[in-house]
DNA sequence: GTCGGGCTCTACCAATTGGTAGGGGAGACG
DNA sequence: CGTCTCCCCTACCAATTGGTAGAGCCCGAC
């Protein structure tokens, strides 16, 4: 792999997992056997590099999306094709969702660029989503907000490690399994059309 | 309001938002209008004042939701107060929950002490789930499966303004009171013990 | 008055930060 | 051979980092 690939890459995990204030170009440097002048030939500054590995991350997360977008025939399909993708992503490559987690954060300055470049599948997602909220397929008011519950909802499961151990659950690749399932369910449920409003408070 | 009670504030507010390594400790008192070394007077590092900080939020935290648990009869009063006071802070002190968010990060040295200090509104929490499992009052399997993905959706769609943003939906005071809306719509439908399995595929 | 504790300050510090300037080697190509 | 380009390096920099040492000030108690 080019160092240029290596570079970005490495700087993808440790974006993703330590933050990028937490990451020095020196420490980063350390871990590819190069100074930090070599990172610095290539990106021109840290920030510079934090964009170009959103991009990546982007790339990678949309890619891995695709599969799912091609294959799906309905909604709920595709909800099951993105939890698929973003639980693989979790085991595989953490950093990967922290990365989106880090970028994503409010007020980040490469927020837009990120959104900007996921566009496509967001506009795709909203899009079935709307069609099938039409056809009474799918419960809800509004798409967008149906999906930015979904997102929420199947991103916060698959990253918020620390808060499922303080649910009492150790993750595991056990346990993961189980999550998944409870995950589908939770989200099957909420999906449901056929029993708005008959569950009334108390 | 004490200086010491005046630097732990404003460190939440800057952690919050800004992160805990993306806040020194000179900008800190500089917001302040004294001198770094005032703040190590009352905290003698950074890691010691990051700790109390996330001390006092998880207390914030479990008071505002006291009123919640103390008003609530059922399970879906738990979650709609919740979904209240989740909110509430969005708008009035979003910083504490960006502070929450900080001190949950997976690896995050502080996740133990904030999880420790929720145990008790997480127990009663999941306490309430199970006896609601058990008598058929709400859908679902495990518990605390069911409770992590409850967490999970509401926090992220109170904190994840951005994501929001890419879905085409400017956050503002309107269109918050629609999110609300169709986020408990979404947990209640979620919830909604009448209809499992009666949603297959396609 | 003066003593002492609570509080904030000035003065420093070594280490680390992101970034600049430029040297040198190795291979491609004339 | 020369030289040109690509790549990684050493050397260096000013600014900022978290943290130490200790002086001075205010104020209430004795």
């Amino acid at each position: 792999m080019s160092t240029r690939q290596r570079i970005l890459d490495t700087a993808l995990d440790s974006f993703g997992t330590d933050g990028v204030d937490g990451t020095s170009l020196d420490a980063l440097a350390r871990t590819l056997g190069l100074r930090k002048q070599s990172i610095l030939y290539y990106y021109p500054s840290k920030a510079a590099l934090f964009e170009a590995v959103v991009d990546e991350a982007a790339a990678r997360f949309a890619e891995a999306l695709d599969e799912v977008v091609i294959d799906a025939t309905d909604v709920w399909e595709q909800v099951e094709g993105t939890v698929r993708v973003v639980f693989r992503m979790a085991t595989q490559r953490p950093a990967l969702l922290g990365l989106l987690r880090e970028a994503s954060r409010p007020g980040s300055s490469v927020a837009v660029q990120l959104t900007g470049r996921l566009a496509g599948h967001i506009d795709a997602a909203r899009h079935s989503l709307e069609i099938a909220l039409k056809e009474g397929r799918v419960a809800g008011e509004d798409a967008r907000l149906l999906l930015f519950s979904l997102y929420s909802t199947i991103m916060g499961v698959a990253t918020e490690v620390e808060v499922l151990r303080a649910m009492g659950v150790e993750p595991s690749l056990r346990t993961l399994a189980q999550r998944r399932a409870e995950l589908l369910r939770f989200l099957r449920a909420a999906l449901n059309p056929s029993t708005e409003r008959s569950f009334a408070a108390s």
